[in-house]
DNA sequence: AAACGCACCAACCGCGATCGC
DNA sequence: GGCGATCGCGGTTGGTGCGTT
């Protein structure tokens, strides 16, 4: 069909912002609010396309962004969601409400992306580069496992994510802000709205694996949603093990048992007049990222250690700089640790540890995590 | 002091998704 | 349901500043 021009349009201005500029932009948006973007240039007196104003607004102009260095908490969570969502920014921007995506992409890829490159790690897999270690003493398996764990995670995150958007979209609107302000968030007179989303995807998968128990053919669901019930299948098949009609069973079981939350004494809840699943104890990381209070985190958060062990890795190595030379044979270390007297030999086995250690940590948690958490 | 390389980040571009007629 | 318009996302580019040679 051809795209209509945007930024090609004659007489258009391309290029850095100037604060004229700026103070039209913000003084119209002030006033009017955005509307639509394509219409807003002119009616801002502004020789600019509306792409191009909508981004100067989202990433530079919106009073709610938070600028400057990242805390060690926001790259703790940018790396924890990569890891499940790889390069889907504007959704780990969901979970960075001040930061807009771009500025998280560009942070990834200035610095954590180089960081994980620089232990070792593939910054797309998030998996150690030399995948022989892995294979030949029997973590093959589990690096499958840990797969599957982020595919199911990485949908789960997406679905939040599109449903935090919806959230505060709704917010906005004067007749839902008593209930968003309330009883979503704080959960005071309810499971929060995410529950609820969440709660049917996860109806979603239970039906699914009951329409494979009934008729092995079952085409019609989305892709998002087939991938969501894919995953969990997979997932549940490689580390529980078992048939699907044991997986079904298991689930429903397992997220059952469940009775330390408020909101759960049975291990299944009315909500809108659905029966479903009592699943809160499956919000482990997506819990922390959103919420101080982890009184119902359970135990074996496996990415909350994952993210630890990274950072820990990393804040080691900022502070200890090795140089070497071609030959490996000069190498120089600066530490400012208050260690006294490091050798380099102790520091240089001590960095290479930390990495081993650190996928070594992540396998046994993704081993021992069924019995521990019921996150899957 | 000039040239060069690198890091950083704002902005651009193209594409798929979504909206609305 | 079809189609054009618009939006939003993610990859990429280009300008700027800073450090090194």
């Amino acid at each position: 069909m051809g795209r209509s021009p945007c930024c090609d349009k004659v007489g258009l201005k391309k290029g850095p912002w100037t604060p004229e500029e700026d103070e039209k932009l913000l003084a119209y948006i002030q006033e009017h609010g955005h509307g639509s973007w394509r219409a807003l240039p002119s009616k801002a007196g502004l020789q600019r396309c509306g792409k191009s104003c909508r981004l100067r607004w989202i990433n530079y102009l919106r009073p709610d962004i938070k600028r400057g260095k990242f805390t060690l908490q926001e790259e703790q969570t940018i790396i924890q969601l990569h890891a499940l969502l790889g390069n889907r920014w504007s959704a780990i921007a969901t979970h960075l409400s001040k930061r807009t995506d771009n500025e998280i992409k560009n942070y990834w890829n200035t610095h954590l992306k180089k960081r994980l490159i620089k232990m070792g790690i593939d910054p797309v897999s998030h998996k150690p580069k030399n995948d022989t270690l892995l294979s030949n003493d029997g973590h093959f398996k589990s690096t499958a496992n840990l797969s599957h764990m982020a595919q199911w995670e990485s949908a789960r995150l997406e679905a939040e994510a599109r449903l935090v958007k919806q959230s505060k979209v709704r917010s906005m609107s004067p007749l839902s802000n008593k209930v968003n302000s309330k009883t979503c968030l704080n959960s005071t007179f309810g499971p929060p709205l995410r529950y609820v989303d969440m709660h049917k995807v996860w109806n979603g998968i239970l039906d699914h694996n009951e329409n494979k128990i009934g008729d092995s053919e079952s085409s019609s669901s989305t892709l998002s949603t087939t991938r969501l019930k894919e995953s969990s299948t997979t997932f549940y098949e490689l580390v529980v093990g078992g048939s699907n009609e044991e997986i079904v069973h298991e689930e429903y079981e397992d997220v059952g048992e469940y009775k330390d939350h408020k909101n759960i004494g049975t291990g299944r809840q009315v909500v809108n007049d659905m029966t479903i699943p009592a699943m809160e104890n499956t919000w482990t990381s997506t819990e922390v990222l959103l919420s101080n209070n982890d009184q119902h985190v359970p135990n074996g958060n496996f990415l909350e250690h994952f993210t630890d062990l990274l950072l820990c890795s990393s804040n080691f190595n900022d502070r200890c700089s090795l140089t070497r030379g071609d030959d490996h044979s000069d190498i120089d270390l600066v530490c400012d640790d208050k260690v006294s007297g490091p050798t380099t030999e102790t520091i240089n086995n001590c960095c290479e540890d930390k990495n081993k250690n650190y996928w070594d940590n992540i396998l046994n948690m993704v081993n021992s995590s069924p019995s521990n958490s019921l996150m899957f």
